[in-house]
DNA sequence: ATGACTACGCCACGTAGA
C-alpha cells in the first residue's frame, strides 16, 4: 500500500497539480495538509470520482488536514488531543483496512513556530509535547501505525542545504530538534532517513530567490513508522519533480509504499 | 540583505508561511 504525504498550500490554487499527481502516482493513501478551507468548499467530488474516500478536518484559510483513501477508513479523529482550547485545524487520524492487515494513520501539520523565541514557538513545543504523548500510546499498541506529514522540523544539519541559515529559525533551533528527538526515540523510524542516508534530499524549496533551481531546500515531511509498521515498509521515495512544474506547492509529496497485504 | 514569492480574504494590501 502506497501512503503519500502531501502539502498542497491551498486546494484552491492546486486541484489541478493535486489530480494530475494523483491520476500519475495513484498513491492508496494522501494525507494531505494545508488544505487552506472549509470542509464544505473542498472539491470533493473531484477526488471520490477517481475512487478515493475523504475525511476531511478543514479551517477557513489557513491550515486544514485530509486524508483521501482507495481502502476503508474507520474510527476517524478530529483534532490532537490534550488542549481543548486548540482550534488549528492540524491532525486527523483513522484506521486503513488493507487486504490483510490495518494501519492507524496520523496526518499532521505541525505549527511553524516563527518568530522565535515568541508565543507562536512557544504554541510549536506544547503542540510537539502533545504529539509526543499520542505518539506514545501508538506505540503502547504495538500495531501497524504511521505518523506523516509536514513537521515543520528540519532534523539535523544533513536535512538542510544551508544549515547555518536556519540555526535560529523555529524549524531547526535546539529545543525543536530535541522535541523530534523525544518522539523518534520512543521508538519510531523516520523512514525516507532509514533507507535514504544521502545529502541533498529535501521536501521543501521556498518560492524565492530561485531556491528550487539551487536545490536550496529543507526536508521537514517526516514519516514516522512504529517498529510493527517500519518492518512493513518495502520502499520510500520523495517526488521532487512536482516542484518544477506549474503553479507548484512549496512542498512535494513523500511517500511509503508497505506491505499490508500479507 | 530590512530583499525576493505565493495564497488567502473584508479584493487591497496585511497576515502567514518556512
Amino acid at each position: 500500500m502506497k501512503i503519500a504525504t502531501f502539502n498542497i498550500n491551498g486546494i484552491k490554487a492546486r486541484l489541478g497539480a493535486l489530480l494530475e499527481w494523483l491520476d500519475e502516482a495513484r498513491p492508496d493513501v494522501a494525507l494531505l495538509q494545508e488544505i487552506k478551507s472549509v470542509d464544505a468548499a473542498f472539491p470533493r467530488q473531484d477526488i471520490e470520482d477517481r475512487g478515493y474516500e475523504v475525511a476531511l478536518h478543514g479551517q477557513k484559510s489557513f491550515n486544514g488536514v485530509a486524508i483521501l483513501s482507495r481502502f476503508p477508513l474507520e474510527d476517524i479523529q478530529r483534532g490532537l488531543p490534550g488542549d481543548d482550547g486548540d482550534d488549528h485545524a492540524r491532525w486527523i487520524e483513522a484506521t486503513v483496512v488493507g487486504k490483510a492487515r490495518a494501519l492507524r494513520l496520523c496526518g499532521l501539520y505541525l505549527p511553524n513556530g516563527n518568530p522565535a523565541p515568541g508565543p507562536k514557538f512557544d504554541y510549536k513545543l506544547a503542540w510537539m509535547e502533545r504529539l509526543r504523548v499520542r505518539a506514545q500510546e501508538l506505540l503502547a499498541a504495538e500495531q501497524p501505525a504511521l505518523l506523516g506529514g509536514d513537521f515543520n522540523v528540519i532534523p539535523q544539519d544533513e536535512d538542510a542545504a544551508r544549515p547555518d541559515a536556519w540555526r535560529k529559525d523555529a524549524l531547526a533551533r535546539p529545543e525543536s530538534r530535541a522535541a523530534f528527538r523525544r518522539i523518534v526515540n520512543l521508538g519510531y523510524t523516520d523512514a525516507f532517513r532509514a533507507r535514504h542516508p544521502e545529502p541533498g534530499q529535501y521536501t521543501f524549496w521556498d518560492y524565492q530567490a530561485g531556491a528550487r533551481r539551487r536545490n536550496d531546500g529543507i526536508r521537514i515531511d517526516h514519516m514516522l513508522l512504529t517498529p510493527q509498521a517500519a518492518d512493513l515498509l518495502r520502499d520510500t521515495g520523495i517526488d521532487a519533480h512536482l516542484r518544477d512544474r506549474e503553479k507548484p506547492s512549496d512542498h512535494v509529496p513523500l511517500w511509503v509504499d508497505l506491505d499490508l497485504d500479507g
